[in-house]
DNA sequence: GTCTATAAGGTGATAGAC
DNA sequence: GTCTATCACCTTATAGAC
């Protein structure tokens, strides 16, 4: 795989963060040189800095531009209806979203201490936001009689977290079916809040 | 802080724990070096390896010292009677162990996969026989007909992330008093098993 | 039990040839 | 755009003095 020379104006871009987001995820920013990640594409270390221009950026990029398509996707299919579908839309959604890229949601929480403070502070933002987006439907169920639960921001967390919990197991071709698990989640996420 | 020769035959040992446990929560297990554990310890870094024999064994025998704590602490509190009391207690005994040593619950599930492989299949294992004992309360709670569950291990997974959520915003002084928390929870969880 | 000194090798990042 | 070579530094772990 190794190339000796010449140009290749082609997708190693792609190919590097590919190969950092795999490496991070198996083990840690702080464990992976610049040179497993050279060798993983099939370069020498000092070419890898005509993608970025340090370690740090590459992890920021590779968090930032999961949390905006993860928002993106959300504000494609999530919008509008009453807040239990609303709810059960965001339950698989949430889920089905998680299991399709369980690297980069591996490394957006635990590469977060990695992320200088200013880094950190933008993908705090957007998780944020995201973490909203449950809020609010929370809220309108309850404002609607729909939903009960003992405090707003906790049930927001505590079904995120729960959701969560997913990748830690799941996988595609197990004992149960994507369509399965997020059926068995809803249950649960439902009786939760009280619907 | 520094000392600059002599025996102390006192409490480094523990200090050098404490210290690795801190650095390893703050900044990860390989982004921490034994300089600097030395340097909090207030020792220089050869003096480490009178401690320990490398720095995985440290890793290794912080992980093993907190799970044999947590079964230990569980066996203690967590038996006898009816499936409802069970899980209740559970929950609250959950919450409470884990918000009382942040860190060593945050290395438990961070810096796994920095164990080698015997090490990491020993805390697995261990890590195993906690769910195994959420399960078995849910079982009963099933069989006895006070629980609905849609998946005896799912749900065992399932309340056990959301209950793991608490580490990430709890803060004793805060908001909510612990016990305020416990009982949310214990309400969430209650109806997510159809109690 | 702790120190200093050191071995052996890995680190992120840069310079300049092609 | 990639290579090779290199800088300055940090890493884990050990040896031997005190």
């Amino acid at each position: 795989m190794a190339r000796t020379q010449g140009s290749h104006s082609d997708i190693t871009g792609p190919r590097v963060r590919a190969a950092a987001l795999r490496l991070f995820a198996r083990h840690g920013f702080a464990a992976v040189s610049m040179r497993q990640i050279a060798a993983e594409v099939g370069v020498q270390a000092g070419a890898l800095y005509n993608y970025t221009p340090d370690k740090q950026s590459l992890l920021y990029s590779l968090l930032k531009g999961h949390m905006d398509e993860l928002l993106a996707a959300w504000d494609d299919e999530g919008a509008g209806g009453a807040p239990l579908d609303r709810l059960a839309r965001f339950t698989r959604f949430h889920i089905r979203f998680n299991v399709e890229r369980p690297d980069a949601i591996f490394i957006s929480y635990m590469e977060l201490r990695n992320l200088e403070p200013e880094n950190f502070a933008v993908i705090e933002r957007l998780r944020r936001a995201y973490e909203d987006e449950l809020e609010h439907i929370l809220r309108d169920g309850v404002a609607a009689g729909v939903f009960e639960v003992p405090d707003l921001k906790i049930a927001t967390l505590a079904v995120i977290a729960m959701l969560n919990g997913v990748n830690t197991w799941y996988r595609p071709g197990g004992r149960l079916s994507l369509d399965e698990v997020q059926t068995m989640y809803w249950d649960m996420v439902r009786r939760a809040v009280g619907a």
